[in-house]
DNA sequence: ACACTGCCCTGCGAGC
DNA sequence: TGCTCGCAGGGCAGTG
């Protein structure tokens, strides 16, 4: 389930091979699921044949500028694999699509579930989507103020607005578990309750655990890998994500870890770390 | 505006 | 052994 960490993972292998080449060919293995609404003609005569000028990311999606402005969006979702490779590797299981480079190497996009997406976008939208998203949160308007602000006057569980990308971009539930339990607040606090203490420690840990998992190469449970098909470490670190309603104990102290749905997510906290009602 | 639900998709592991 | 079923969940559409 790749978040801010692992995209950006993803972003830093791709940018210095990627930028500065072309396109030559799009092979598309799962039509339309990945390419969205558009046809294969259509989404290959926007990208074709167009110097890439930076790859750059927001939030999860990853943003491929070409050099009229226009672009590629791609969002990884849960399972989706992005990779370069020499055209004569075998290809990859669960293979989407190809985009044959003018170096003859190929950008692979692989999905098991076919969630993930390969979009042409115009420069319009790739700016709508840029506005549709809350801020960076290593941007410099991701303050705490900026988190009491949103989070003010919202009666939501605080797990469920930290998932909302337009409250703040790039967090899913792994970070954002890992957030909450290291800022010893229960998962389904209302976000307006928080004290500004609160929301202020809650800053901190958010920015901390997405440093932490771009510095490990995010967290590969099952399908992430980066460009050269690596898996990262970041799963061996996490304190709380995944570890709930199985009986396993807190690495702080020792209680078992809860498992309770929030947003029809999953969610993984500590009843004696991250008590509820307390403010 | 906000809160909440269901949908998409498929492999995997648990349970019978 | 082989089946069924629940689970993983990001983003978006739809409802109230």
């Amino acid at each position: 389930m790749p978040e801010l960490p692992e995209v950006e993972t993803v972003r830093a292998g791709l940018a210095p091979e990627l930028v500065g080449r072309s396109i030559r060919a799009l092979a598309i293995t799962d039509f339309p699921g990945v390419i969205g609404t558009g046809t294969i003609e259509e989404t290959s005569a926007r990208i074709v044949d167009r110097s890439i000028a930076d790859v750059a990311r927001r939030g999860k999606f990853l943003m491929i500028v070409l050099d009229d402005g226009d672009g590629i969006v791609v969002h990884l979702r849960m399972t989706g694999v992005l990779t370069l490779d020499e055209s004569s590797a075998p290809p990859p299981r669960f293979l989407r699509l190809s985009a044959l480079l003018d170096d003859g190497r190929e950008l692979r996009f692989a999905d098991q579930r076919k969630f993930g997406r390969f979009v042409a976008a115009s420069s319009q939208e790739l700016s709508d989507l840029d506005g549709r998203l809350g801020p960076e949160p290593f941007g410099p308007n991701f303050t705490p103020d900026y988190l009491l602000t949103r989070l003010r006057g919202r009666r939501a569980p605080v797990k469920a607005l930290l998932l909302d990308q337009g409250i703040v971009a790039g967090l899913g539930n792994i970070y954002v578990d890992e957030a909450l339990f290291l800022a010893r607040i229960h998962p389904m606090t209302s976000g307006g309750s928080l004290t500004p203490a609160q929301v202020s420690e809650l800053h901190s840990t958010i920015v901390s655990v997405l440093h932490s998992g771009i510095a490990r190469r995010g967290v590969s449970f099952s399908s992430f890998r980066d460009v050269y098909g690596n898996s990262g470490e970041n799963q061996q670190h996490l304190v709380v994500y995944g570890r709930g309603g199985r009986g396993l104990p807190c690495l702080v102290c020792g209680e078992p870890v809860q498992r309770i749905v929030i947003g029809n997510r999953g969610t993984s906290f500590c009843p004696a770390c991250q008590p509820f009602g307390q403010t």
